[in-house]
DNA sequence: AGCTATTCATAATA
DNA sequence: TTATTATGAATAGCT
């Protein structure tokens, strides 16, 4: 049809190929369209030219995800079943994973114990002493690391009361030469003076992390 | 293009549509070949008649799968990927739930417990003791059971070994009348006697269960 | 892009 | 269904 008959095969000049691609492409859609409509069928067509253009078509009816899927159904070729089955799987693999979790932390918190055998209460009871002993012993460690930097502190508390004392008293010597106000002004500097630097007497509180 | 021209609507004529169906088809997986092979182009159809028969072409170089995974990047729209990002944010999310149970199971059991500021501890010794409190309750209901079964049975057990007794004292008296070997058969007796009726020192176990 | 001589596809018919 | 054939459609080669 045309000027004169052609080989199938291959054109070889990329124009001609190119003019000859857009002319077909439009005679193969028109043909779709015509036997969806004439014979009430369901077409998919999908080209890629050979530059890469995509140019598809597909009854007005459905959607190329209906077709396929009717496709998969029809001739039982996977398309993306497989990929699916696969992560449905995973998806069911975890969820059991989970489930399973899920009842051993509720066992942990003493619930859903009821319809436990006597029996299977020793592993549990044995976790959770055994847990809380570490639990407790951590808190232990860091109970002694409190005590152990409250001890500094107080002795570099000490320390620095002490010289505050002589600095005070080598003060005292000088002032009373030059002014009687003393005591009004050692009351002043005390409160200026900031609260990590004053002597302060030691309560231990063992909660101070609560 | 035959003996006359015809408008482009449903053929009502069930047989004349099944023919024109046909021929039609032929036509278009025909044209579609030749599009591939003379423009180096790459074609996908799928074609579903009206009575369900399903007719596919896809040119020889590639597959359905190819050219369906192709269309998804080129043109945008999603095939199975919508199904497939949906089943994977699932098993991200399960995968995430998971961790996060996981990572509270080994705190309970006093794993990883190192990197935990101590103000953290406080409420998993809490869920310890609480847990351990519940088991332990269940244990002490369970051990009331038993005891209060055990207490039952023994005094089943005095009472039947006291009407036990009186049936020998019963049959003693009679005995002697008639024969003096009774110690020998008195032995025999106790003997054969089934041992859920005889008189036992209860030692309550604790740990029957174990 | 158009044009048109040809070939091709197919509707009607058997 | 299949085959035939008259006819309209598609298109190859050219502008």
């Amino acid at each position: 049809m045309g000027r004169g008959k052609i080989e199938i095969k291959r054109i070889e000049n990329s124009t001609n190929r190119q003019v000859t691609y857009s002319k077909r492409r439009g005679g193969i859609l028109k043909k779709a369209k015509e036997i969806t409509v004439l014979c009430d069928a369901q077409v998919s067509l999908v080209i890629f030219s050979s530059t890469g253009k995509i140019s598809e078509y597909c009854s007005p009816s459905t959607t190329l995800v209906k077709i396929l899927d009717r496709y998969q159904k029809s001739s039982g070729k996977k398309l993306w079943d497989a990929k699916h089955e696969h992560l449905s799987n995973e998806v069911e693999r975890i969820k059991k994973e989970n489930d399973s979790m899920q009842i051993k932390l509720r066992h942990l918190k003493g619930e859903d114990i009821t319809s436990l055998h006597p029996r299977e209460l020793i592993p549990i009871e044995e976790a959770l002493q055994n847990g809380l002993a570490c639990v407790r012993s951590k808190q232990m460690e860091y109970l002694k690391m409190l005590k152990k930097n409250e001890r500094t502190l107080e002795e570099e508390n000490k320390r620095l009361s002490y010289i505050l004392h002589q600095q005070q008293l080598a003060m005292d010597g000088n002032a009373r030469e030059m002014d009687h106000g003393y005591n009004q002004r050692e009351r002043e500097y005390h409160q200026q003076l900031p609260f990590t630097f004053r002597l302060q007497p030691i309560q231990p509180n063992l909660h101070q992390n609560q």
